[in-house]
DNA sequence: AGTCATTGCACCATCGATTGTGCAAAAAAG
DNA sequence: CTTTTTTGCACAATCGATGGTGCAATGACT
């Protein structure tokens, strides 16, 4: 029983214990015991040992051998945001409840640090892998079909592998007419007042970027260049970018869009450099959802990705296993001002120990 | 080289291409080669051949010869929020840094789970385990007694093993401290207007219910028991106590005290039921800092914890070896409203690859 | 009773690395 | 030119599990 400061048993002294041979524990222990025919009793004996034991399988030996270890793999490039970290939570959940163990790790935007996790990932045999807004999805896409492993990106698509992202182009047309329509009930808007902060050169990026100019020039007959402003995903350059802006021209922008909630850190950033009241009146569009940014002091429209969905989508390729390298789009919702949605916590139970 | 499609090269492969024993590409390849007089010569010759085949150890084997994997886990609540996936981002960075393999999970508050999760980590011999947030500490512990596991106790502390935590109690009197001066700026406070919302029968909770009750009884001469509302870690369950209130006085405290940014989460679902301009004069103080509820329409106080302090000082324990069950505190800090500060993701670089 | 099929399990090689040990060849000492 | 020491490496056992193969015992059937 559970003696504690022992080593850990393993299947040769179940093997001693039982007075089976060792191919016969693990059988009985891993299930396959029916199809190599051992006797229910046998099975039963030493299931009963086991737990007496409280036998755990070294998953290293097994995935050893089997060069299969039960890993699903989750490449983030940051944990730090609402959008990741809670699809890191639907990750977790959906993969444990197919038997499997989700393992996390982010890579930080770097496209070394990216293939190097990877390599680390693939040295522990994982038999899957998510990749999750990778800078260089194609690159990371060479190493895994090198080790020969299943993979799917999410969020930002690559051109080798099947992919799973938002409908960027979408999401930004609905997130810039519905902060184009909002400034509207205070008087006519011109192009020049609605701008768009944040992104850089990646794939969702550019779409969204399509789709806020589209919206502009059907809605407002124009989009000048100048209301394109990339700051990369950095809340530091997004917080100068609106700095310079507010020195150029006095004010923010009547509204505008801001490209991820980590560029909104940028704004908040500003803001917290400003006196309260001068921008009471600024609209805000952001794509991202973050319960707490949608309740800021001003209206900000948000765009909630549906994670859980993509995540689903992408197990379902995996498993289907023909892996053309298509890209899925997966419809993001649009979050007006002042809504606090569920999120993965929601299912938790929650017991108070008393 | 590295040619797409084949199988993994391993040292028996570059025995045989260098001409050397499995053993002596092994000791070339892991750093042990100078302890076993390995010729300088050889060793760059196998080097060599390793990086032009792309040669990476497998790590599964590796850990099951030697018991011990390079991994370090952090178990986790949830992701789901700022403080639990800032302290995800900076645990990766410091272990990282360190040379291991960090690998995060979470167990959802549920002690079944935590223990399981546990066990399959310590199935793929991982070599250190940090604890955060654990509904059941010492069950955890004991699991990882048994199995000889070397592991640390962070946010929430146990008694059998050491723990680095928030000072809970003097965070919980600098916020309240910090909203009851702020209200008195309208007027004199009683001891009725000020409450707390959120927490269960943690140590955490506990603390910062003992601190809270502290300043208001020095403060403002009383504590009333019914100021206290416990909700669980939950924001359905906390919405429920606002809207309680609610219905009950027509109106929120004037003041109050959230246990942390999950339960905020829950007075924004409340919000969102209610016409915005109602609240426009409410002081709340929230332990846990996220940067988009520092802005929020109202004055909200919050409490930043440490993280990255408690994982160096976790590291720093497991390190020493001597493991008394004793437990460190490390001190939060309080961030006025309207506080943008910066991150684990400040230090990214953030490229644009043109 | 003899043949054949089925049941129930043991044996053993294998996955890819690590590490203690031993032994030639080369170098140093005498 | 021996003897001793040092250098440089090969050998083989081992970590814990898996799965193909083979063989004895039992039961079914003619």
């Amino acid at each position: 029983m559970t003696e504690v400061g022992k080593k850990k048993a393993t299947i040769y002294d179940l093997s001693v214990l039982s007075g089976s041979s060792p191919s016969t524990v693990s059988a009985v222990l891993n299930g396959s015991w029916r199809k190599r025919r051992i006797k229910e009793a046998t099975a039963k004996l030493i299931q009963d040992l086991a737990d007496q034991h409280g036998y755990t399988a070294n998953l290293q030996a097994r995935g050893l051998r089997s060069s299969r270890s039960g890993l699903v793999g989750l490449l983030l490039p940051v944990y730090d945001n609402r959008y990741f970290s809670s699809m890191a939570q639907t990750f977790e959940a959906l993969v444990r409840s197919r038997g499997q163990c989700p393992v996390v790790v982010s890579a930080c935007r770097d496209p070394e640090e990216e293939r190097q996790v990877v390599e680390t990932l693939i040295s522990y045999s994982i038999d899957e892998l998510f990749i999750a807004g990778a800078t260089d999805p194609d690159g990371v896409h060479a190493v895994c079909e090198k080790a020969g492993l299943r993979h799917v990106n999410i969020d930002l698509p690559g051109t080798k592998a099947p992919s799973v992202i938002s409908d960027n182009f979408e999401g930004a047309r609905m997130l810039t007419e519905a902060i184009i329509e909002h400034a509207r009930k205070d008087g006519p808007v011109a192009p020049e007042e609605i701008y768009l902060f944040g992104g850089r050169n990646d794939h969702a990026s550019r779409e969204r970027i399509r789709g806020f100019r589209a919206v502009k020039r059907s809605m407002l007959g124009a989009d000048p260049e100048a209301c394109i402003q990339p700051t990369g995903y950095s809340p530091a350059m997004t917080a100068r970018a609106f700095e310079a802006f507010y020195q150029a021209h006095g004010k923010l922008p009547r509204a505008f869009f801001v490209n991820s909630s980590i560029n909104l850190e940028g704004l908040l950033r500003f803001l917290a450099q400003h006196p309260h009241e001068t921008f009471a009146d600024i609209i805000v569009g952001c794509y991202d959802y973050d319960p707490f940014g949608s309740f800021l002091p001003f209206p900000v429209f948000m765009i909630r990705q549906d994670s859980e969905a993509m995540i689903a989508k992408g197990l379902a390729i995996l498993e289907a296993k023909r892996e053309p390298a298509a890209t899925h789009l997966v419809q993001p919702m649009l979050v007006p001002p002042r809504t606090a949605l569920s999120g993965p916590l929601d299912t938790l139970k929650d017991v108070d120990d008393g």
